[in-house]
DNA sequence: GAGAAACGATACGATACGGTATCGTAGTGG
DNA sequence: CCACTACGATACCGTATCGTATCGTTTCTC
């Protein structure tokens, strides 16, 4: 994941937290991401080249280099800034609320139009460029700690049988996969009243296992 | 899509149907069209190269070019070949049936290895190649004809409610999504439990509403 | 204000790829 | 057996792209 990229938003060695790094690095650094953003959502992968960056951000190609070591890192950096980042849920709540803000969280996030347009990227690219399958791993693994307190919620509460927790990524399809295909297919609109739909067509199956 | 595609896989004119063409075209197009589609599944779009199917085929490039007029249109030819096809149910069944041997079905066609590498490839090109933007919304609207009879089945039995029909889309989302999820990222096996845990979900969800 | 660091502009090399053209060869169908 | 057609090999052109190198200029930091 190009060390010079990391180096480019951390504060150089011996400076306080306080003490902001060099703002030309910060802008170059900031203009040739979302111009690299634009260009891979607009057009795909193939459509963020080097040239494609400098042209749109106005950055020199000696610049680009100075960020990042190479082609590959800067997407991958792109497509890192845009996941979405999992954050935990509020604690306390119930199983069925938890589950339903847990939905709509969800849709929330793959909500977001730049989001929406890198997934394929993301399918695409983790076969082939292993800092993208990390990216992929790590919001996979994300997810699933996420679900899984949530379904252990469901389990202490005796609304769900103890075995989801065996096989948490099935759970997962259930609820994640019509959100996921309504994101790339257009196949509902991804609001909230999706989000409840989903959750409770999850709770009445599960009510009817138990 | 390249009429010179089309050419090569039917008769030429003046042939009755019994009489076969000429063996050496079909034999450089079937070799050109398998090296193409392990080279789309194994390394994405951008590995489907000219000069890579002529050096894994064995068939000279002014051969391929032969057959397909571009680049574009052997990928959207390979594409075409791996889709699924969408063949209708047997009639008379009963709603419930119906659904189950929609989602096996579902789960068959999407089980499809070499299919499941080509769909990141298809939701990327589709929104920069018309031809591949063809196949796919003729994919979408087969499995939306489809879906949208078994769905009448069920408002005809009183197990849904008649509003479904006004948005067969978003069913789809929840009967597809946990399949297409369970394709793309491994989540869960694609097989004939998963197909029913996917139907019964739908029809628990469905049976409370009404 | 001076030294240091980042930047812009540009030229360049290497490579990969799409697509064309040519020509001799081999297989097919009548 | 013969004309025809498809094929293989190869060379070639134009272009896009990655990545490097150089050098004068701007801008920040101290």
């Amino acid at each position: 994941m190009g060390f010079r990229s990391k180096a480019a938003t951390e504060r150089p060695a011996g400076l306080g937290s306080g003490q902001l790094m060099d703002p030309r690095i910060a802008r170059s650094h900031a203009s040739v991401l979302q111009a690299a953003t634009a260009l891979l959502v607009e057009g795909g992968p193939d459509a963020l080249t080097i040239d494609g960056v400098v042209a749109r951000s106005g950055v020199a190609k000696s610049t680009v280099y100075r960020h990042w070591a190479t082609r590959d890192d800067l997407v991958a950096d792109v497509i890192r800034e845009c996941a979405p980042r999992v954050e935990p849920l509020p604690g306390g709540l119930d199983f069925e609320t938890a589950l339903h803000a847990l939905t709509r969280h969800l849709v929330a996030a793959m909500g977001d139009p730049q989001w929406r347009r890198m997934i394929p990227a993301l399918l695409l690219l983790r076969l082939q460029h292993s800092d993208v399958a990390q990216i992929d791993e790590q919001l996979k693994t994300d997810q699933h700690d996420l679900f899984a307190t949530v379904l252990r919620l469901g389990v202490q509460e005796g609304a769900l049988d103890r075995t989801v927790l065996d096989d948490v990524d099935r759970a997962m399809a259930l609820l994640v996969g019509p959100v996921l295909m309504a994101a790339l297919v257009d196949s509902a609109p991804l609001d909230d009243e999706f989000a409840d739909e989903v959750a409770s067509q999850y709770l009445a199956a599960s009510r009817q296992r138990v």
